[in-house]
RNA sequence: UGGGGAGUCGCCAAGUUGGUUAAGGCACUGGGUUUUGAUCCCAGCAUCCGAAGGUUCGAGUCCUUCCUCCUCAGCCA
């Protein structure tokens, strides 16, 4: 048995491999951690981390959270819930101008959806970017001083000029080789407000013959007189992401910075950055490092923040939670479950390979767990009347339906038998196509959880459209008595009540996109969108639908998983949104 | 055409230091169960790892060349 091989882990993935091998090698156990974020000399003075890994969700406050969002989540406080570590929920809020208070509620409300929190005991791990402004100009002024960043007066257009292209090296700005006495001079003089937007910028001093042109002198602190959600017009300079991001995961202690694939080239300034502040004394080691995997990719979406952008703005959709929205605030009114999303996420994996995941295989996922969650419900969502002829007049009559086949223990509860039923429109065809075996005329169906009946005709308009489906009931032949076995029938369709129906606007939703890479080639998105997107409805609910409370989830039996809307729900008066349908092997 | 990445079954994705039969999931196809044409169960599903050469007793894993795709020239993140 020596060749027995170690069995792979579930979720296995690159990023994994490295946090196994840091632990292995004891990579950051010498990191200490004051209980909350600071310079090299405040870390110092605290106790060794107890967290084994620190990780952090950084979203800029500019918009809401999508589907690829929920991927980075669950890939960053799932990895620090599954290695005994903590991940920081952090604002990268270092451009007032996008970023407002409404966007960071919203992303804080997402992420808990999700079923994340920044508390551990008692820390609250909940942290901004703009905390930091005062450290990162203290950071910029060693790198003055140090030799290692300059003030330049080129303009903005100079500047892209002098950065030379893909294949040729930039040139050197005439400011390159100011005195650290006259940097630091001109520095704070940004800082005090003695100059205009874009006259002086803050820059690294690198190469600018670097074949990485991210190396070529980055600027890293701009003037901006803008008013910040958070620090409101402390400042008139703002640092650059590139400067920030670092920065900050330094001074949280973060061990692995994950991003996407986009920022690889950043990364050697990244390292080079945190070097040299450690170098200063202002940073101690070991140091985060960044690793990067891809971003997801969806069939039939769009992610990208400025068609979203442009969606809402241009009201195509109902707002940033119009149910058909990959938003994460769309997907919750949708019906979508944070429980799905984490079946999703675990599904896909997390690789550096670009890829599209089919839309398809999020509602599977959303499917399952909705499959095992959602009691059953029985709606009529295309009525037609049934009449069962041989049925007297005004009898009521109780049948008992399981809220869940899966879940006996949630028992059972009463839907009320008449003569008059409404049911499915698609249940009944005068002429029978191959294969169909619900209701036709002489044949034999089951009322689910009633009788079986016997189809004796139907009534047709002008037009001759079908208005009433008539049918006589076998009387032995009711659901849970002994003789409900006695005629067997491959048909089974569901129905309600006429008289104790609850008539209700259901919304059933579809994709809001008919190709599957809308916009692809020189096609304008907007033309790729679905025309039926959503179809409003007036359906007939079981009765007891109507105590039914927002947000909760239900399968309308043979149709799909349904979800109160959250926001146009009243109580005793529900809504419903399809979230998905059931998987149909007939209709296709 | 410079730099940095990626290419394993229809869609994802494991494949540590080369070791001999290429994980797993989803989808799909059969069959079974079923008062949801759902669920569930069982079975099948890459002689091949972008291509071509090479090294080796042995290569998805090493070398060479080539191909394709993504990404970088904001005082955005």
């Amino acid at each position: 048995m020596s060749s027995e091989k170690t069995p792979i882990p579930l979720g296995s993935n690159f990023i994994r491999a490295i946090v196994d091998k840091d632990l292995e090698q004891g990579a950051y156990a010498s990191r200490k951690w004051a209980g909350s974020p600071g310079d090299a000399a405040h870390q110092a003075a605290g106790q060794p981390d107890t967290a084994k890994i620190r990780t952090r969700f950084p979203p800029e406050p500019n918009g809401y959270l999508h589907i690829g969002h929920a991927k980075s989540i669950f890939l960053n406080f799932g990895l620090a819930r599954d290695y005994n570590g903590v991940c920081h929920m952090r604002f990268d809020d270092t451009n007032p101008e996008k970023e407002s208070q409404e966007y960071v509620d919203s992303i804080t409300d997402s992420v808990k959806w999700l079923g994340f929190g920044w508390e551990n005991s008692g820390e609250s791990n909940l942290y901004f970017a703009s905390n930091y402004f005062d450290f990162m100009y203290r950071a910029a002024e060693a790198l003055i001083e140090n030799g290692h960043a300059y003030v330049d007066s080129q303009s903005a257009e100079e500047m892209r000029i002098n950065r030379g292209t893909l294949t040729e090296a930039g040139k050197n700005s005439p400011w390159r080789d100011r005195t650290v006495a006259e940097n630091l001079a001109l520095f704070r003089e940004m800082r005090d407000g003695k100059h205009t937007d874009g006259s002086l910028i803050l820059r690294s001093k690198i190469d600018m013959a670097s074949p990485n042109i991210n190396l070529r002198d980055p600027a890293i602190y701009r003037v901006r007189r803008a008013h910040h959600h958070n620090t409101g017009d402390k400042w008139c300079i703002y640092p650059m992401y590139t400067f920030a991001h670092p920065i900050e995961d330094a001074l949280e202690q973060v061990t692995h910075s994950i991003c996407t694939l986009e920022f690889e080239d950043q990364r050697p300034f990244y390292d080079w950055l945190l070097e040299r502040l450690a170098e200063a004394g202002l940073l101690a080691h070991p140091l985060p490092k960044q690793y990067e995997f891809a971003r997801l990719n969806l069939t039939y979406v769009v992610l990208s923040k400025r068609k979203l952008i442009q969606l809402v703005e241009e009201k195509q959709v109902s707002g940033w939670d119009d149910p058909r929205l990959p938003t994460l605030a769309g997907a919750r009114r949708r019906g979508y479950v944070a429980e799905g999303f984490k079946l999703f996420t675990d599904r896909i994996g997390v690789s550096k390979a670009d890829s599209w995941i089919d839309y398809s295989t999020f509602e599977d996922c959303m499917r399952e767990v909705l499959n095992i969650n959602a009691e059953r419900r029985i709606a009529v969502l295309d009525p037609i009347k049934l009449v069962i002829d041989n049925y007297a007049e005004n009898h009521v009559e109780d049948c008992f339906a399981p809220n869940h086949p899966l879940k006996p223990e949630l028992g059972k509860r009463v839907v009320p038998l008449t003569r008059e039923l409404w049911i499915e429109r698609e249940d009944f065809m005068e002429v029978p196509s191959k294969g169909f075996f619900r209701l036709v005329p002489d044949g034999l169906v089951r009322l689910r959880y009633g009788y079986v009946v016997k189809c004796t005709g139907c009534e047709k308009d002008a037009q001759g459209n079908v208005t009433v489906v008539h049918c006589e009931y076998l009387p032995d032949t009711k659901s849970g008595t002994p003789g409900s076995d006695s005629v067997k029938v491959k048909g089974n369709i569901h129905w309600v009540s006429t008289q104790h129906a609850y008539e209700c606007e259901v919304r059933l939703y579809d994709r809001l996109f008919k190709e599957a890479h809308p916009g692809e080639g020189d096609r304008d998105f907007l033309n790729d969108m679905n025309p039926n997107s959503v179809t409003v409805i007036t359906a007939q609910l079981e009765p007891n639908l109507k105590d039914a409370k927002a947000e909760d989830s239900f399968q309308f039996e043979r149709h799909g998983y349904f979800v109160a809307d959250k926001k146009d729900s009243v109580a005793g008066k529900p809504v419903f949104n399809r979230t998905v349908t059931l998987k149909d092997a007939w209709q296709k």
